[in-house]
Formats: structure tokens, C-alpha cells, sequence
DNA sequence: ACCTGTGAATAAGTTCACAGCA
DNA sequence: TGCTGTGAACTTATTCACAGGT
């Protein structure tokens, strides 16, 4: 089962394993069953067992997994092992708010830089990070910045993600209610939080 | 076709399709082909034709859809077609953000209260929102509000997720970065913003 | 007894290819 | 000719059931 391709929902859910873990091991757990970590994230014990084993044998029969074993292995499947930096474009309300967010340290991730149009935001000073002039975005990749966040009116979205490329970027984060058309090499992935929202009333029964 | 099970996935997209159907329809567009829409969502039209064959016969052989029948229809499948009332919890950077954030309407919702326990903001207004103590949270069953978007400290999720459930909110879109143990009637939405941008390295080629 | 790892079975979702109508 | 609507083929993902270690 190990060599064949891995399912982008496998992907997907390692993240939800890693915020699992580490909630296991804020209570001092050393080993964690399939139906352990289960109870933490809300996913199949077969499931997990399934994800984990694309990648090799992480657990012990009888035992379980070994949790801080287990961290190291997912962090360095999605390449959390190395810090990675990340430049955040548009100090809007909500740029602000990511860049006030304290949920990227547990994986590995660093917002490193911001940027905006504004005269009036920039050089005002937000988490040790100085919010710099757009038109020196392309300096990032001197850097050694792959990594964006957009949070930008829709209408500039498509020509800084054209910018960003050019400047090195290879992964996006897109918060842009809009498709940007990208080569291959880059990944967008795009959080429209409106359209999640909108999705809500359609399952919720009639009242 | 029309008879069996929606997939979840089709619903995930209806909310695309009317995201590029706004855009064309700001372009004067009247019609629109599943190829042209195609292009503004980045979603092939295969894809676009059969998702909306799931629910009728939508548009017009040789012609396409007219866009704002189109429009109508899948806001009529999502529920939206009546206005769709919800209630924020936890007015940080983030539930600030939101609250400013100006795409809802185009779907229908709109944030009609917003709640907090810290003191210092409580009574605050924001685009006509006054933000109330959190200790009135249960008063929202009365004003018919159904839908909720919390935005609190993790460790305050799922008591909140719980009062919430008490006060007659059947749909949820969770910030925070945690799994939440709902009954079945109420559907949660997590967005973890950490979490999507985790996954970006992992698909980055090796540098 | 307990828990992992996995082939096989099942289910869900996508893509194709083309009939059928404007 | 142009574009929809849809069975059928195909691909991807989930769930089952149990062999095989500890």
C-alpha cells in the first residue's frame, strides 16, 4: 500500500492528526491508539489507520503510536521540519488579523513579512513585524519566502498573485473570493469564508 | 439522475458557480454556457453540467443558462433565498474582521449580533451591530437567528458550541482550531486557517 | 487481549462520449 | 452548428474484516 500514489484527503486530514497530538501530548500522553486520537479529531480509527499507512509503519501492535514519534513523521511529510516563512499581503481588518494570529507556531509556520497599499498602515509595527510598501514585494525573494498569504480586495488579487510568483512564491493562501489562475508548479489554496458559510443553511433542517 | 443523492461536493460548488455568475452578470452577460462559466471558476464544464443536472433541467440546449434564473435556482437549493440571519461569538482581531467583512450580502446572510465577554468592547458599535455580553447569548432564540459563526479561544469552543445548540442554532462555522461534539441535527463548518496553510509545503517542489 | 496494517469490497465522485433538442 | 443532459466507464476514497505482531 506504501508506494502507490497518496490521496489528497489523506493530506488533508494530516494537520487535524497533528492539532490531535498535540492536545495528547499537552496531557502528558506518551502512546496513542487509533481509537485514541479518534476521540481527539473527530475521524475513524480505520481511517486514520489507513492514512498513516500510506507512509510506512508508525505504530506498534497492541500499543499504539508513539505521539511524539508520530508528530515528527507527519511534520516531516508535509514539510514542517524546516520553519517555513511566509509573506502576508493586505493589512486589512482581516490581514490584521492573521497576522495577530498565534495558531501558525505549533507548525512550524512564520509570518515573516506583511505588505499593503496603505501610506497610513505602513511602517506601524505589529508583532515585530513593520508593514512594508507593496512595491517592494518582489524583495522577498532575496528572503528566501515561498510562502504567501493574500488578503486583498478581489480586483487586486489576480495581479499580486502574478507578482508573488514572479518573486519566487510557490504556495498561496488565498482569502480573495475569486479563481486566480497560476501555473502548475504553485498551489492556491483559496479560504472564501462567505461561500463556507453560505453552505450552512442548506443542511440544516427546514425550521 | 435527478432522483439519486446529492454528492456533498456538488453543494461545496454551487456556491462557486454563484460567485461567477455575479461576475458575469456584472459584465451585462444574459447567458452563459457551461464552457464560458467554466472560465470565471476555474471548474470544468463536465463538472458544471452535471452538478446542475442534479436538480433540473436548468438551461437551454444550444443557448446555455440564463444567468439570472441560474442565480435564483441555487440560491433557492442552498437556502438562501430567504435572508439568513447569524450571530457572532467572540469579537477579537478575527470576529472583528468578520464582522467588517462586506461578502455576505452577496449570498444573503447577514451578521445580525455579535457577542463577547470582554468587558472593554462590550456596548462598542460596529456597522450598526452593538457588540452584548455573552451572558445574553441565549436571548437569540427569540430574535430567530439560526445561524452561528464563533470565533473564540479553543478552549472556550465547545461550551460556547453548546449554549448555542441550547439557543436553536443548527449551523455553525467554526475559527476555532478544534474538533466540536454536535448532535446530529446541527451542522459544524470548521475553517482552521493554520491548518489550510500547513498543507501548502507539502505540494511546494523541493527548492 | 489489544491494536496495527492492509487487501478486498464498497461507496463516492469525476470524466467521457454522445444522444437529443434549439 | 452549438450546447445541454446523462448513462456508462473510470478514478478516487472509505469502510470492512481479519491476519499478524506485542
Amino acid at each position: 500500500m506504501r508506494y502507490s500514489r497518496i490521496p489528497d484527503e489523506t493530506i488533508r486530514r494530516l494537520p487535524i492528526y497533528l492539532r490531535g497530538l498535540i492536545l495528547a501530548s499537552e496531557q502528558d500522553q506518551k502512546n496513542i491508539s487509533s481509537t485514541n486520537l479518534a476521540d481527539y479529531v473527530g475521524i475513524f480509527p480505520w481511517q486514520i489507520r489507513k492514512d498513516f499507512s500510506y507512509f510506512g509503519d508508525f505504530g506498534t501492535r497492541g500499543v499504539g503510536y508513539n505521539v511524539v514519534k508520530l508528530m515528527k513523521e507527519i511534520k516531516r511529510i508535509l514539510k514542517l521540519n524546516i520553519d517555513q516563512k511566509a509573506a502576508l499581503v493586505g493589512v486589512g481588518n482581516l490581514g490584521m488579523a492573521i497576522l495577530a494570529f498565534p495558531g501558525f507556531g505549533i507548525y512550524g509556520l512564520d509570518i515573516a513579512a506583511a505588505f499593503d497599499v496603505n501610506p497610513k498602515i505602513i511602517g506601524r509595527k505589529i508583532k515585530n513585524i513593520t508593514i512594508e510598501n507593496i512595491s517592494r514585494l518582489s524583495g522577498i525573494k532575496k528572503r528566501k519566502i515561498k510562502l504567501a498569504v493574500i488578503a486583498v480586495p478581489r480586483k487586486a488579487a489576480q495581479e499580486t498573485v502574478d507578482v508573488l510568483i514572479k518573486a519566487g512564491v510557490r504556495g498561496i493562501l488565498n482569502f480573495s473570493p475569486c479563481y486566480l489562475i497560476v501555473p502548475k508548479k504553485v498551489k492556491v489554496i483559496t479560504i472564501d469564508i462567505s461561500m463556507d458559510m453560505a453552505r450552512l443553511p442548506y443542511y440544516m433542517p427546514a425550521s
